[in-house]
RNA sequence: CGGUGAGUAGCGCAGCCUGGUAGCGCACCUGCCUUGGGAGCAGGGGGUCGCUGGUUCGAUUCCAGUCUCACCGACCA
């Protein structure tokens, strides 16, 4: 390709509203370009590295036996009435009537269409197991789009949908795609974890998210550093540590704590560390159920663990007047003694082996010491509802320890079990010539925040350093000075010899001082760069210049061809 | 939707407080010059100052409303 009759808009300054690095450097190398809160066009230096991504996805899903097909981005209401999400999913999908007055949505997600197809087209035991594939835009009216493709509200993603005869078959489904899932991303060389995950709005009995690890990730991971478990800290355990109550319980007394409201000023007053305290939080559901929750005061609550817990769909924090009507008191002095109504309250299991513990009053500007469960206050029920923290004991083996990581969610897989294919009824003959439901499994990688998150990892000063199996290109030959002939012709004659052995490359041919088109090389990323100059020219030599390590190679023409056919070759070789 | 902030040339910004019809840097066009890390000189094009209404002789500037965008909270690939 020559740089300039092709379309690379690189920009110096970095516009206002891009806040992570990512989208900086995509908008400022001429990746991408706004149109509309989180919908993007994709300028072809953009697409060429989203492509890129699609064919190792597409390989490795053809390779775990998934089967590639296109589903329409407009879906019917009908389909999503069957499966009860019309009504659950909310603001997020993007409803509207066709001239007739029908109604419709724009997909943001296939697991409708897919089971309707399936249900039609499935019919015996004989042909599963079965997964189908796409790789297509998705709409999702998200209510804070940000961060460039990282969370667009137009986004292109590769979803598959496993069907299976039974658990245990959908079982290997589901190992088969996190195994391709894992290869993918090793692929791209990116750092990763593949974590334990809530499964959400997409339902079902157990998921994994990948991660990609990065500070500006919005999710936050943790894993062991002695065993393999990782886990979201929606869903992340600890093993509990009983620690044994120190001291024999004192006298209930109630004491004045004018205007310490936090759990912190709080302690400092009555000059106790947080973890003699209990926090009271006061949660409600989407109709209108309410809960307390007890934690430790130095704890933060899991709102997916309490929500779960209580078996509701949604979870939010009450208001201070429904706070104030509960229970008599405003917020900040709240405790499980005495409530004005009657309220549910739900302790974590940490709380259980308190002792002498400072809790609110449910009066203004009193809390209580020496609060002991059991004996002053009896909640509920005790639940694991806390956030995990760094250095927690790990649930899963004995001498580990829990580490805390930020990550990026590139890619979700997720065990359906039935919940779809009952709604919808997609069922099979089984060998008996019996009618079964279908066990279903749904897989998903974000193909534009991948690349994005790629960059989110490998990026300097200069800008982007792509990995070489998603760079839009693999190489680019440098001229030094455009209007020097034999600098022209030995740089085309590099680039032709390249493309012949099928090597990407960008022949920067543009007339412009060589400053210009090095700091433009370096912010697109492209991961081995030819410099051709009269001087190296005069010895028969140019340069080989690596971007990730900026390593310069000063070579022979052949030798510097071969060194790059080699690099290229051997990047993108995947070993088993 | 709630909270905060911003809308002036393609991008980044100034001007507004103290009304008098708009300016800087980058980018773009022409010419000269220059060619190993975003050069220099000269000339040039480009703006209904987000929109609507009000106040005023006169509004980018003051007032009201409205739209859009970004950031902080719940969702998710």
């Amino acid at each position: 390709m020559l740089y300039s009759r092709y379309f690379i808009p690189t920009v110096k300054e970095t516009p206002s509203d891009a806040e992570v690095i990512s989208h900086q450097l995509m908008l400022r190398a001429g990746m991408i370009r706004k149109l509309a809160a989180g919908i993007y066009n994709y300028l072809p230096m953009g697409l060429r590295s989203i492509r890129k991504f699609e064919n190792i996805v597409r390989e490795e899903m053809n390779k775990a036996d998934a089967i590639e097909m296109l589903m329409p981005g407009v879906q019917p209401a009908e389909l999503w009435q069957e499966s009860g999400r019309w009504a659950f999913y909310g603001k997020e999908l993007l409803r509207f009537k066709d001239r007739k007055d029908a109604e419709f949505c724009m997909g943001p997600t296939h697991e409708e269409v897919i089971t309707d197809m399936v249900r039609r087209e499935i019919k015996s035991y004989r042909q599963m197991p079965i997964n189908f594939y796409q790789i297509q835009t998705k709409f999702r009216d998200e209510i804070r789009p940000r961060f460039g493709l990282m969370r667009g509200r137009e986004f292109i993603m590769k979803d598959s949908y496993s069907f299976d005869v039974d658990s245990q078959a959908a079982d290997k489904s589901y190992d088969k795609m996190y195994n391709a899932y894992m290869r993918i991303f090793e692929r791209c060389g990116l750092n990763f974890r593949a974590v334990e995950a809530d499964t959400g709005s997409i339902g079902g009995s157990s998921s994994h998210e990948f991660m990609v690890l990065a500070d500006s990730g919005e999710d936050a991971i943790v894993s062991c550093d002695s065993c393999r478990y990782a886990a979201n800290v929606e869903k992340a355990e600890s093993r509990i540590v009983q620690e044994n109550a120190a001291g024999e319980q004192a006298t209930l007394e109630k004491t004045a704590t004018p205007d310490k409201k936090s759990i912190a000023d709080v302690a400092e007053f009555l000059g106790l560390a947080t973890d003699r305290t209990i926090k009271a939080l006061v949660c409600a559901s989407d109709t209108d159920e309410f809960a307390m929750a007890l934690l430790r005061g130095d704890h933060e609550l899991n709102e997916i663990k309490l929500k779960n817990a209580l078996g509701w769909n949604e979870i939010r924090m009450a208001t201070e007047e429904e706070v104030q009507r509960l229970t008599g008191s405003p917020t900040g002095f709240l405790g499980p003694v005495g409530l004005k109504e009657k309220l549910l309250v739900v302790a974590d299991l940490l709380v259980q082996n308190m002792t002498n513990a400072v809790i609110g009053a449910n009066e203004k500007d009193m809390h209580y010491r020496n609060a002991n469960p059991g004996r002053d206050f009896n909640p509920d029920r005790f639940v694991d509802i806390r956030n995990v923290v760094a250095g927690d004991c790990c649930s899963r083996c004995d001498e580990g320890k829990l580490e805390m990581w930020r990550g990026i969610e590139v890619g979700h897989v997720f065990k359906l079990g039935t919940k779809y294919s009952q709604a919808m009824n997609a069922t099979y003959l089984d060998a008996n010539g019996k009618e079964q439901i279908i066990f279903m499994g749904c897989y998903g990688i974000g193909i534009g925040r991948t690349v994005a998150a790629a960059i989110e990892q490998n990026h300097d000063e200069n800008g982007i350093i792509f990995p070489i199996p998603i760079a839009p290109f693999h190489c680019s030959v440098v001229a030094i000075n455009a209007k020097d002939k034999g600098v022209m012709a030995e740089s085309e004659e590099i680039y032709l010899k390249l493309e012949k052995l099928g090597i990407e490359v960008l022949f920067d041919d543009r007339d412009e001082r060589p400053g210009v088109k090095f700091k433009d090389n370096d912010l697109i990323g492209i991961p081995l760069r030819i410099v051709v100059g009269s001087k190296g020219l005069a010895e028969g030599k140019v340069e080989v210049k690596i971007r990730a390590t900026g390593e310069v190679l000063s070579l022979p023409i052949e030798e510097a061809i071969a060194t790059v056919q080699q690099m290229v070759t051997s990047a993108l070789e995947y070993k088993e």
